[in-house]
DNA sequence: GCATCACTGGACTGCACAGTCCATTCCCGC
DNA sequence: GCGGGAATGGACTGTGCAGTCCAGTGATGC
């Protein structure tokens, strides 16, 4: 549990600048790689302030894995309103391409990289995870539902599978977009996932 | 580079020895979490034996990379061996699904969990996995040709493509099921593979 | 003005770890 | 058997780091 919510502004915006920073270097470099020392200078804190607002390393790791889900998500809050037509998943495919090619395929999900690391080596930090998981993939869910609804997906049609395959797919071509430092890579996968949701058109 | 190759066929155990034991604790913990104490303890060799056979920590790691990416593909060798029928795509899938539920979900794909941890952070480790990626993913893929060739699937598909998605999938589906502790989540995803393939049948 | 509590500074401790060094033993060819 | 390189043992060094401690400061209510 994360130690106290502070109490003052000012309290509150040294936590969030903690996080900030400790996010930034996990993204960086990775989880094990970030030292509280590093947060502590780029977040101008000193060695109390990082244990006054958080138990432990571990704590601030569970921190840094609900500010980065947090940040995905917002960072594509409106693509993901519109994934009840075509158009509009077409237009987040397309956006999550060109975001990796301008990054030039580096980095992975951000989300994702993190499963490899903290999975096996704390498990709260692996539900923190799994609940980002989840509020991603279910706001597909819910854009796919909406499409049965309208009619424009088969009654037969299993959104939540669609959903869950798709999020495979968007992870799996994020993964090998890094390794192979080539972003055509998540072009393929998701050009597959098109295929795959039209496929249960109506 | 690897420092050298041992001369000996005793060198040659000694180095294998101390490759294994620092295989198995980067799969148990992570690459980070790794230790030479560990590593020497485990394979019962002195401190020097490892800077004997090794340039330093990451050169280590570079060979536990190729010595985990070996053992991925030759444990499914036989499988990889008949992706050339529609019945011997089905057997590999079922057989990767059932591996899963035996791990209880567990640990996620070795070689795709260090993607995270080492991609960003070594270059020469990024390439290694990649050539692991590509010796995996050309197996199906070489499969795919020969059912084109033999009529089985469309002119028109793309089996490089084909591979690729399928790929993403088994990743991707990976992911999710190490992050839900669920190996329906892996189910899910390569039901989708086998739509999509088969959507590409002749 | 003073009491209280959130907040901050920074030195200190102890340890785990990567990498070095030098000495010794083993094995092979000759 | 002996010379030499391969292989091994294990102590030693330095450092980077998580976590602790105690002493402060500042604001807020009364």
């Amino acid at each position: 549990m994360s130690q106290l919510q502070p109490l003052t502004t000012k309290g509150q915006s040294t936590r969030a600048r903690i996080v900030q920073a400790a996010a930034e270097l996990v993204a960086e470099k990775s989880a094990a790689a970030m030292s509280l020392d590093d947060v502590g200078a780029r977040a101008s804190a000193s060695r109390s302030q990082l244990y006054h607002y958080f138990d432990d390393r571990d704590d601030l790791i569970r921190a840094v894995v609900r500010a980065t889900t947090d940040s995905v998500l917002l960072a594509q809050d409106e693509l993901l309103d519109h994934l009840d037509t075509w158009a509009g998943i077409d237009r987040w495919f397309r956006a999550l391409v060109a975001f990796q090619e301008e990054r030039q395929a580096r980095g992975g999900c951000p989300i994702g990289s993190l499963v490899g690391q903290l999975a096996e080596r704390d498990p709260l930090a692996r539900l923190g995870l799994a609940d980002g998981f989840e509020r991603w993939e279910g706001r597909l869910r819910e854009g796919l539902e909406r499409m049965q609804e309208r009619g424009r997906l088969s009654v037969t049609a299993d959104p939540g599978s669609l959903a869950t395959a798709t999020m495979a797919l968007l992870q799996g071509g994020l993964l090998l977009t890094q390794v192979r430092r080539d972003p055509s890579q998540l072009r393929t996968a998701l050009d597959a996932a098109r295929v795959l949701l039209r496929s249960a058109a109506a």
